[in-house]
DNA sequence: AGAGCACGTCAACGACGCTGACCTAATGGT
DNA sequence: ACCATTAGGTCAGCGTCGTTGACGTGCTCT
């Protein structure tokens, strides 16, 4: 696999069929898929004063609750001053508690108020409607595919994340740590 | 369609089966890729003082030289004083050249410079290699899945722009205007 | 007791969005 | 030929959200 020729050289350019075009056009792809698919949650946080960073947070906080401040920074990969800045603003408006660790009593276990779970089904509800119609309109098989290809594309620390995630959905809630 | 229940209520529930972690796991997934994937590029346009906007505006105006601001401001759906500072920075370092429109000279038709070109190959490589792995790992069927649903989560006008550019890649350069 | 970690915070900065206002030059309809 | 419209540029100012570096506190673990 390491030492395949280039696409442009003669052997097995057809096979792979990893054309320049195909590349380019999955660019495009993510490029209008991901604004479109951020934007109908975009109108909503305008109006009240939040960004797209509150709502990332809040999304992976809602999917995780009690999570600490270090996993989330793991996930976002942003800086601990960044998060800092809209995670205070979470706070200060309601949106986000804070608990203090059991174990270790450093960390802060974030989670959704109810004033942010409802803020976040809001937002939730708006991509809901856009995926559940383009997962209608492509039926389940390309749904499939499409996981597939997006997890493919995610770092393997992502892919870890996503089985992690995957695997709770279908237990009871419960964290190892 | 319109007057489809929510998914809520029970008939039809399971039929569609767009259960919230189904589309929870999509946003993740939208993240993840989105995120991984203009991370390879970004280390890239680091070292070389630009941005990620830069890089899209490269992108596109690789996919269709010739084209004009006004078009490029209706793809990227940013304000035309953003644009400018990206535009500007990008001729006046050479990567970006202009030309008076032929049948209205108020255009300026957009283009790489074979420095551009060259930039552009580079960050594209490093993106197609992502992509690369990931079709190679999920075969042509996820691959076909992928590019419908992705469409179908873009809006209506960026899909007639994909349609236009995936024509335009089955016959020679040429455009109707 | 001390190393190291979780977290917070201050200061300053850069990239990249935004608005509103105003300019030129070219086009195109009447 | 005139004038509204359009393509594009530009000035001024602002907001969000990313960055770095340094430093402080309190807790855990060995």
């Amino acid at each position: 696999m390491a030492g395949l020729p280039d696409t442009k050289s003669a052997a097995g350019a057809n096979l792979l069929f990893l054309r320049e075009e195909e590349i380019r056009l999955a660019q495009d792809l993510l490029f209008f898929a991901y604004r479109d698919f951020t934007g109908v949650a975009d109108t909503v946080l305008e109006e009240l004063g939040l960004g797209r960073a509150h709502h990332r947070a809040m999304h992976f906080i809602g999917r995780q609750p009690g999570m600490t401040v270090s996993e989330l920074l793991a996930i976002l990969r942003i800086t601990k001053q960044s998060l800092a800045r809209v995670l205070s603003a979470l706070i200060e408006q309601g949106y986000v508690a804070q608990a203090q660790g059991r174990t270790d009593r450093r960390q802060r276990l974030l989670s959704l108020t109810p004033r942010g779970q409802a803020l976040e089904r809001r937002l939730f509800e708006r991509q809901r409607e856009r995926l559940a119609a383009a997962y209608r309109d492509s039926g389940a098989g390309a749904v499939e595919g499409f996981k597939r290809v997006m997890r493919g594309i995610a770092d393997t620390e992502a892919r870890a994340h996503l089985d992690a995630a995957e695997a709770a959905g279908r237990e009871p809630k419960m964290r190892t740590g």
